[in-house]
RNA sequence: UCCCCGAUAGCUCAAUCGGUAGAGCGAGCGGCUGUUAACCGCUAGGUUGCUGGUUCAAGUCCAGCUCGGGGAGCCA
């Protein structure tokens, strides 16, 4: 069996016999008796025609029957198309139907073009659709890109846990793990009553849910961020990343969103935010250079089909270097720009969350390139970004690129304990559940710093596509966990 | 979660003021053709998302629900 990429890419000779695998896209017949039958099999962006001569001993009974969806094994001669459209062709000797389609005028993926909506209902098919074909790769691709960048340069992959206990992770609702029984959930004794006596105690709903007796002991929810666990890796091994599943039980409905999506997230020890900005931009020019290189066929139909920008945006990504600037100094380009005339909904002011109107500004029509923006305000920071000597910033970084808005965020992070636990005490959090960071920062503390990266985000600014429900195999979204 | 919009054939959509449910594509059959978004003819295909209401009459109007889309918030 040879895959399609291989031939097409001219590695099986010409006149040579192969074999083929895969699913039929379409059937043409000629009545001067044989058929043109597209086959792909998920290797390249392209499929293969396959002659079907009207003397294979199953022409009339299977091959005229042939419909889109149907697995077939081709074997044949290969030689350039007579036709255009395509460069090579199989002349095929025997033609083996692998399964029917049971119901072609039922079967979901016809040979013509099907709403993105449509398709999510049909999520176990629509891999085997060009647009799914090519996003699968180009997500392959990417993630094989990330592994090889950080491999390359001696970073350790951590696997982060998935189920945790710290109810402290802070980056929004958390899905709940738990084996107890919901109709019937054991409650802690009311004060005063025998701690032994569980059977006869009354269950008083009013009561709290006693999840000593839960699997774990305690309560446990899926992960929404592996950056505090991979602290403790980073600051034994150096060079760690952690790319992963990542849980957010938010009611969120947008095209931006998914209830579990993939993250990844480096953390580098010895370094400050400087040496964290340029590890982002030689990452993201990496794995977007791989992209180019790996897969132009996918990348020539994402600009063709579905956005005509994205092949421009990410050639010119790879090589425009990033701009950095100070947030205080970002604030100043925009009071300025409004000063000039420029309108924004929201207002300019210093203290202020960027709106994504502020962020493509500064990206698209100030510098035209992308551009870092470092030391915010700290009030609108994460407790764990390291605080400036300013005393009201810390040293986080946001990525901002064209198209887009912000791409990455990451930090420098505090190493220093009482200036930690300072910062826990002023936004109100419980040191004591912290105890195992700051252990971090009690034994051998070295100033370390790292980002996180949406990984599905990071293909919808590569491919141009619309909604990220589309970049990932199954999604799973508020009211929605088929498949 | 909030605001707006939508749900009609396998798919994409139409159906005037409330008055017999339509087309294209796909599918089946036939014709034609080194075809490739093929083309021509014929045929089949419908509980108009669900529940209730108004009406002589509801795809159409009203209420509730379910699902989907866009925007906002939250964020990656």
């Amino acid at each position: 069996m040879t895959p399609i990429t291989d031939i097409l890419a001219g590695k099986a000779a010409v006149d040579s016999t192969v074999t083929i695998c895969g699913w039929v896209r379409t059937r043409r017949d000629s009545k001067a008796g044989f058929s043109f039958i597209t086959v792909h099999d998920g290797s390249c962006f392209d499929a293969l025609q396959v002659v079907a001569p009207g003397n294979l001993a199953n022409y009339q009974t299977e091959v005229l029957h042939l419909t889109a969806g149907c697995s077939v094994s081709a074997t044949g001669k290969l030689v350039r198309s007579q036709g255009k459209g395509q460069s090579y062709e199989i002349q095929a000797d025997s033609i083996q139907v692998v399964g029917m389609v049971d119901d072609p005028d039922s079967y979901p993926i016809q040979p013509k073009q099907h709403s993105f909506e449509y398709l999510r209902t049909v999520a176990h098919l629509r891999p085997r659709t060009n647009t799914f074909g090519a996003v699968t790769r180009v997500r392959n691709c990417l993630a094989q890109a990330v592994h090889r960048f950080f491999h390359e340069r001696g970073f350790c992959w951590i696997h982060t846990p998935i189920i945790t206990a710290s109810d402290c992770e802070g980056a929004g609702k958390m899905f709940r793990v738990s084996t107890l029984d919901l109709a019937n959930l054991p409650r802690k004794s009311p004060a005063g009553a025998p701690s032994s006596d569980q059977r006869s105690e009354i269950k008083d709903q009013r009561l709290p849910v006693d999840f000593a007796q839960d699997f774990f002991g305690k309560e446990s929810f899926l992960t929404v961020s592996g950056q505090l666990n991979v602290e403790c890796y980073c600051l034994a091994l150096s060079k760690v990343y952690t790319f992963g599943p990542t849980f957010r039980a938010e009611n969120s409905n947008t095209t931006r969103h998914l209830a579990e999506f993939w993250m990844i997230e480096p953390e580098i020890a010895f370094a400050d935010l400087a040496a964290d900005a340029d590890l982002a931009e030689a990452f993201l020019k990496y794995i977007f250079q791989a992209l180019l290189t790996e897969r132009a066929d996918d990348m020539k139909f994402f600009a063709q089909r579905i956005d005509k920008d994205c092949l421009a945006r990410v050639e010119k990504f790879v090589s425009a270097s990033f701009e950095r600037m100070t947030y205080t100094d970002a604030i100043k380009h925009l009071e300025a720009a409004v000063a000039k005339g420029r309108q924004f909904e929201f207002p300019v002011k210093w203290g202020m969350d960027m709106q994504s109107e502020h962020e493509r500004y500064l990206t698209e029509e100030l510098v035209g390139r992308p551009v870092v923006v470092m030391n915010y305000p700290k009030q609108i920071k994460a407790f764990y970004m390291r605080l400036n000597e300013d005393e009201k910033t810390v040293a986080a970084m946001d990525v901002l690129a064209p198209g887009i808005g912000e791409i990455i965020g990451g930090s420098q992070r505090e190493e220093r304990l009482e200036v930690l636990d300072r910062r826990l005490d002023e936004m109100g959090m419980n040191k004591q559940s912290y105890n195992w960071y700051r252990d971090l920062r009690r034994y051998g503390t070295v100033p370390h710093a790292g980002f996180g990266l949406g990984f599905e985000r990071t293909i919808l600014y590569a491919t141009g596509m619309q909604n990220i429900r589309d970049v990932i195999p199954f999604p799973r979204t508020p009211g929605n966990a088929e498949f």
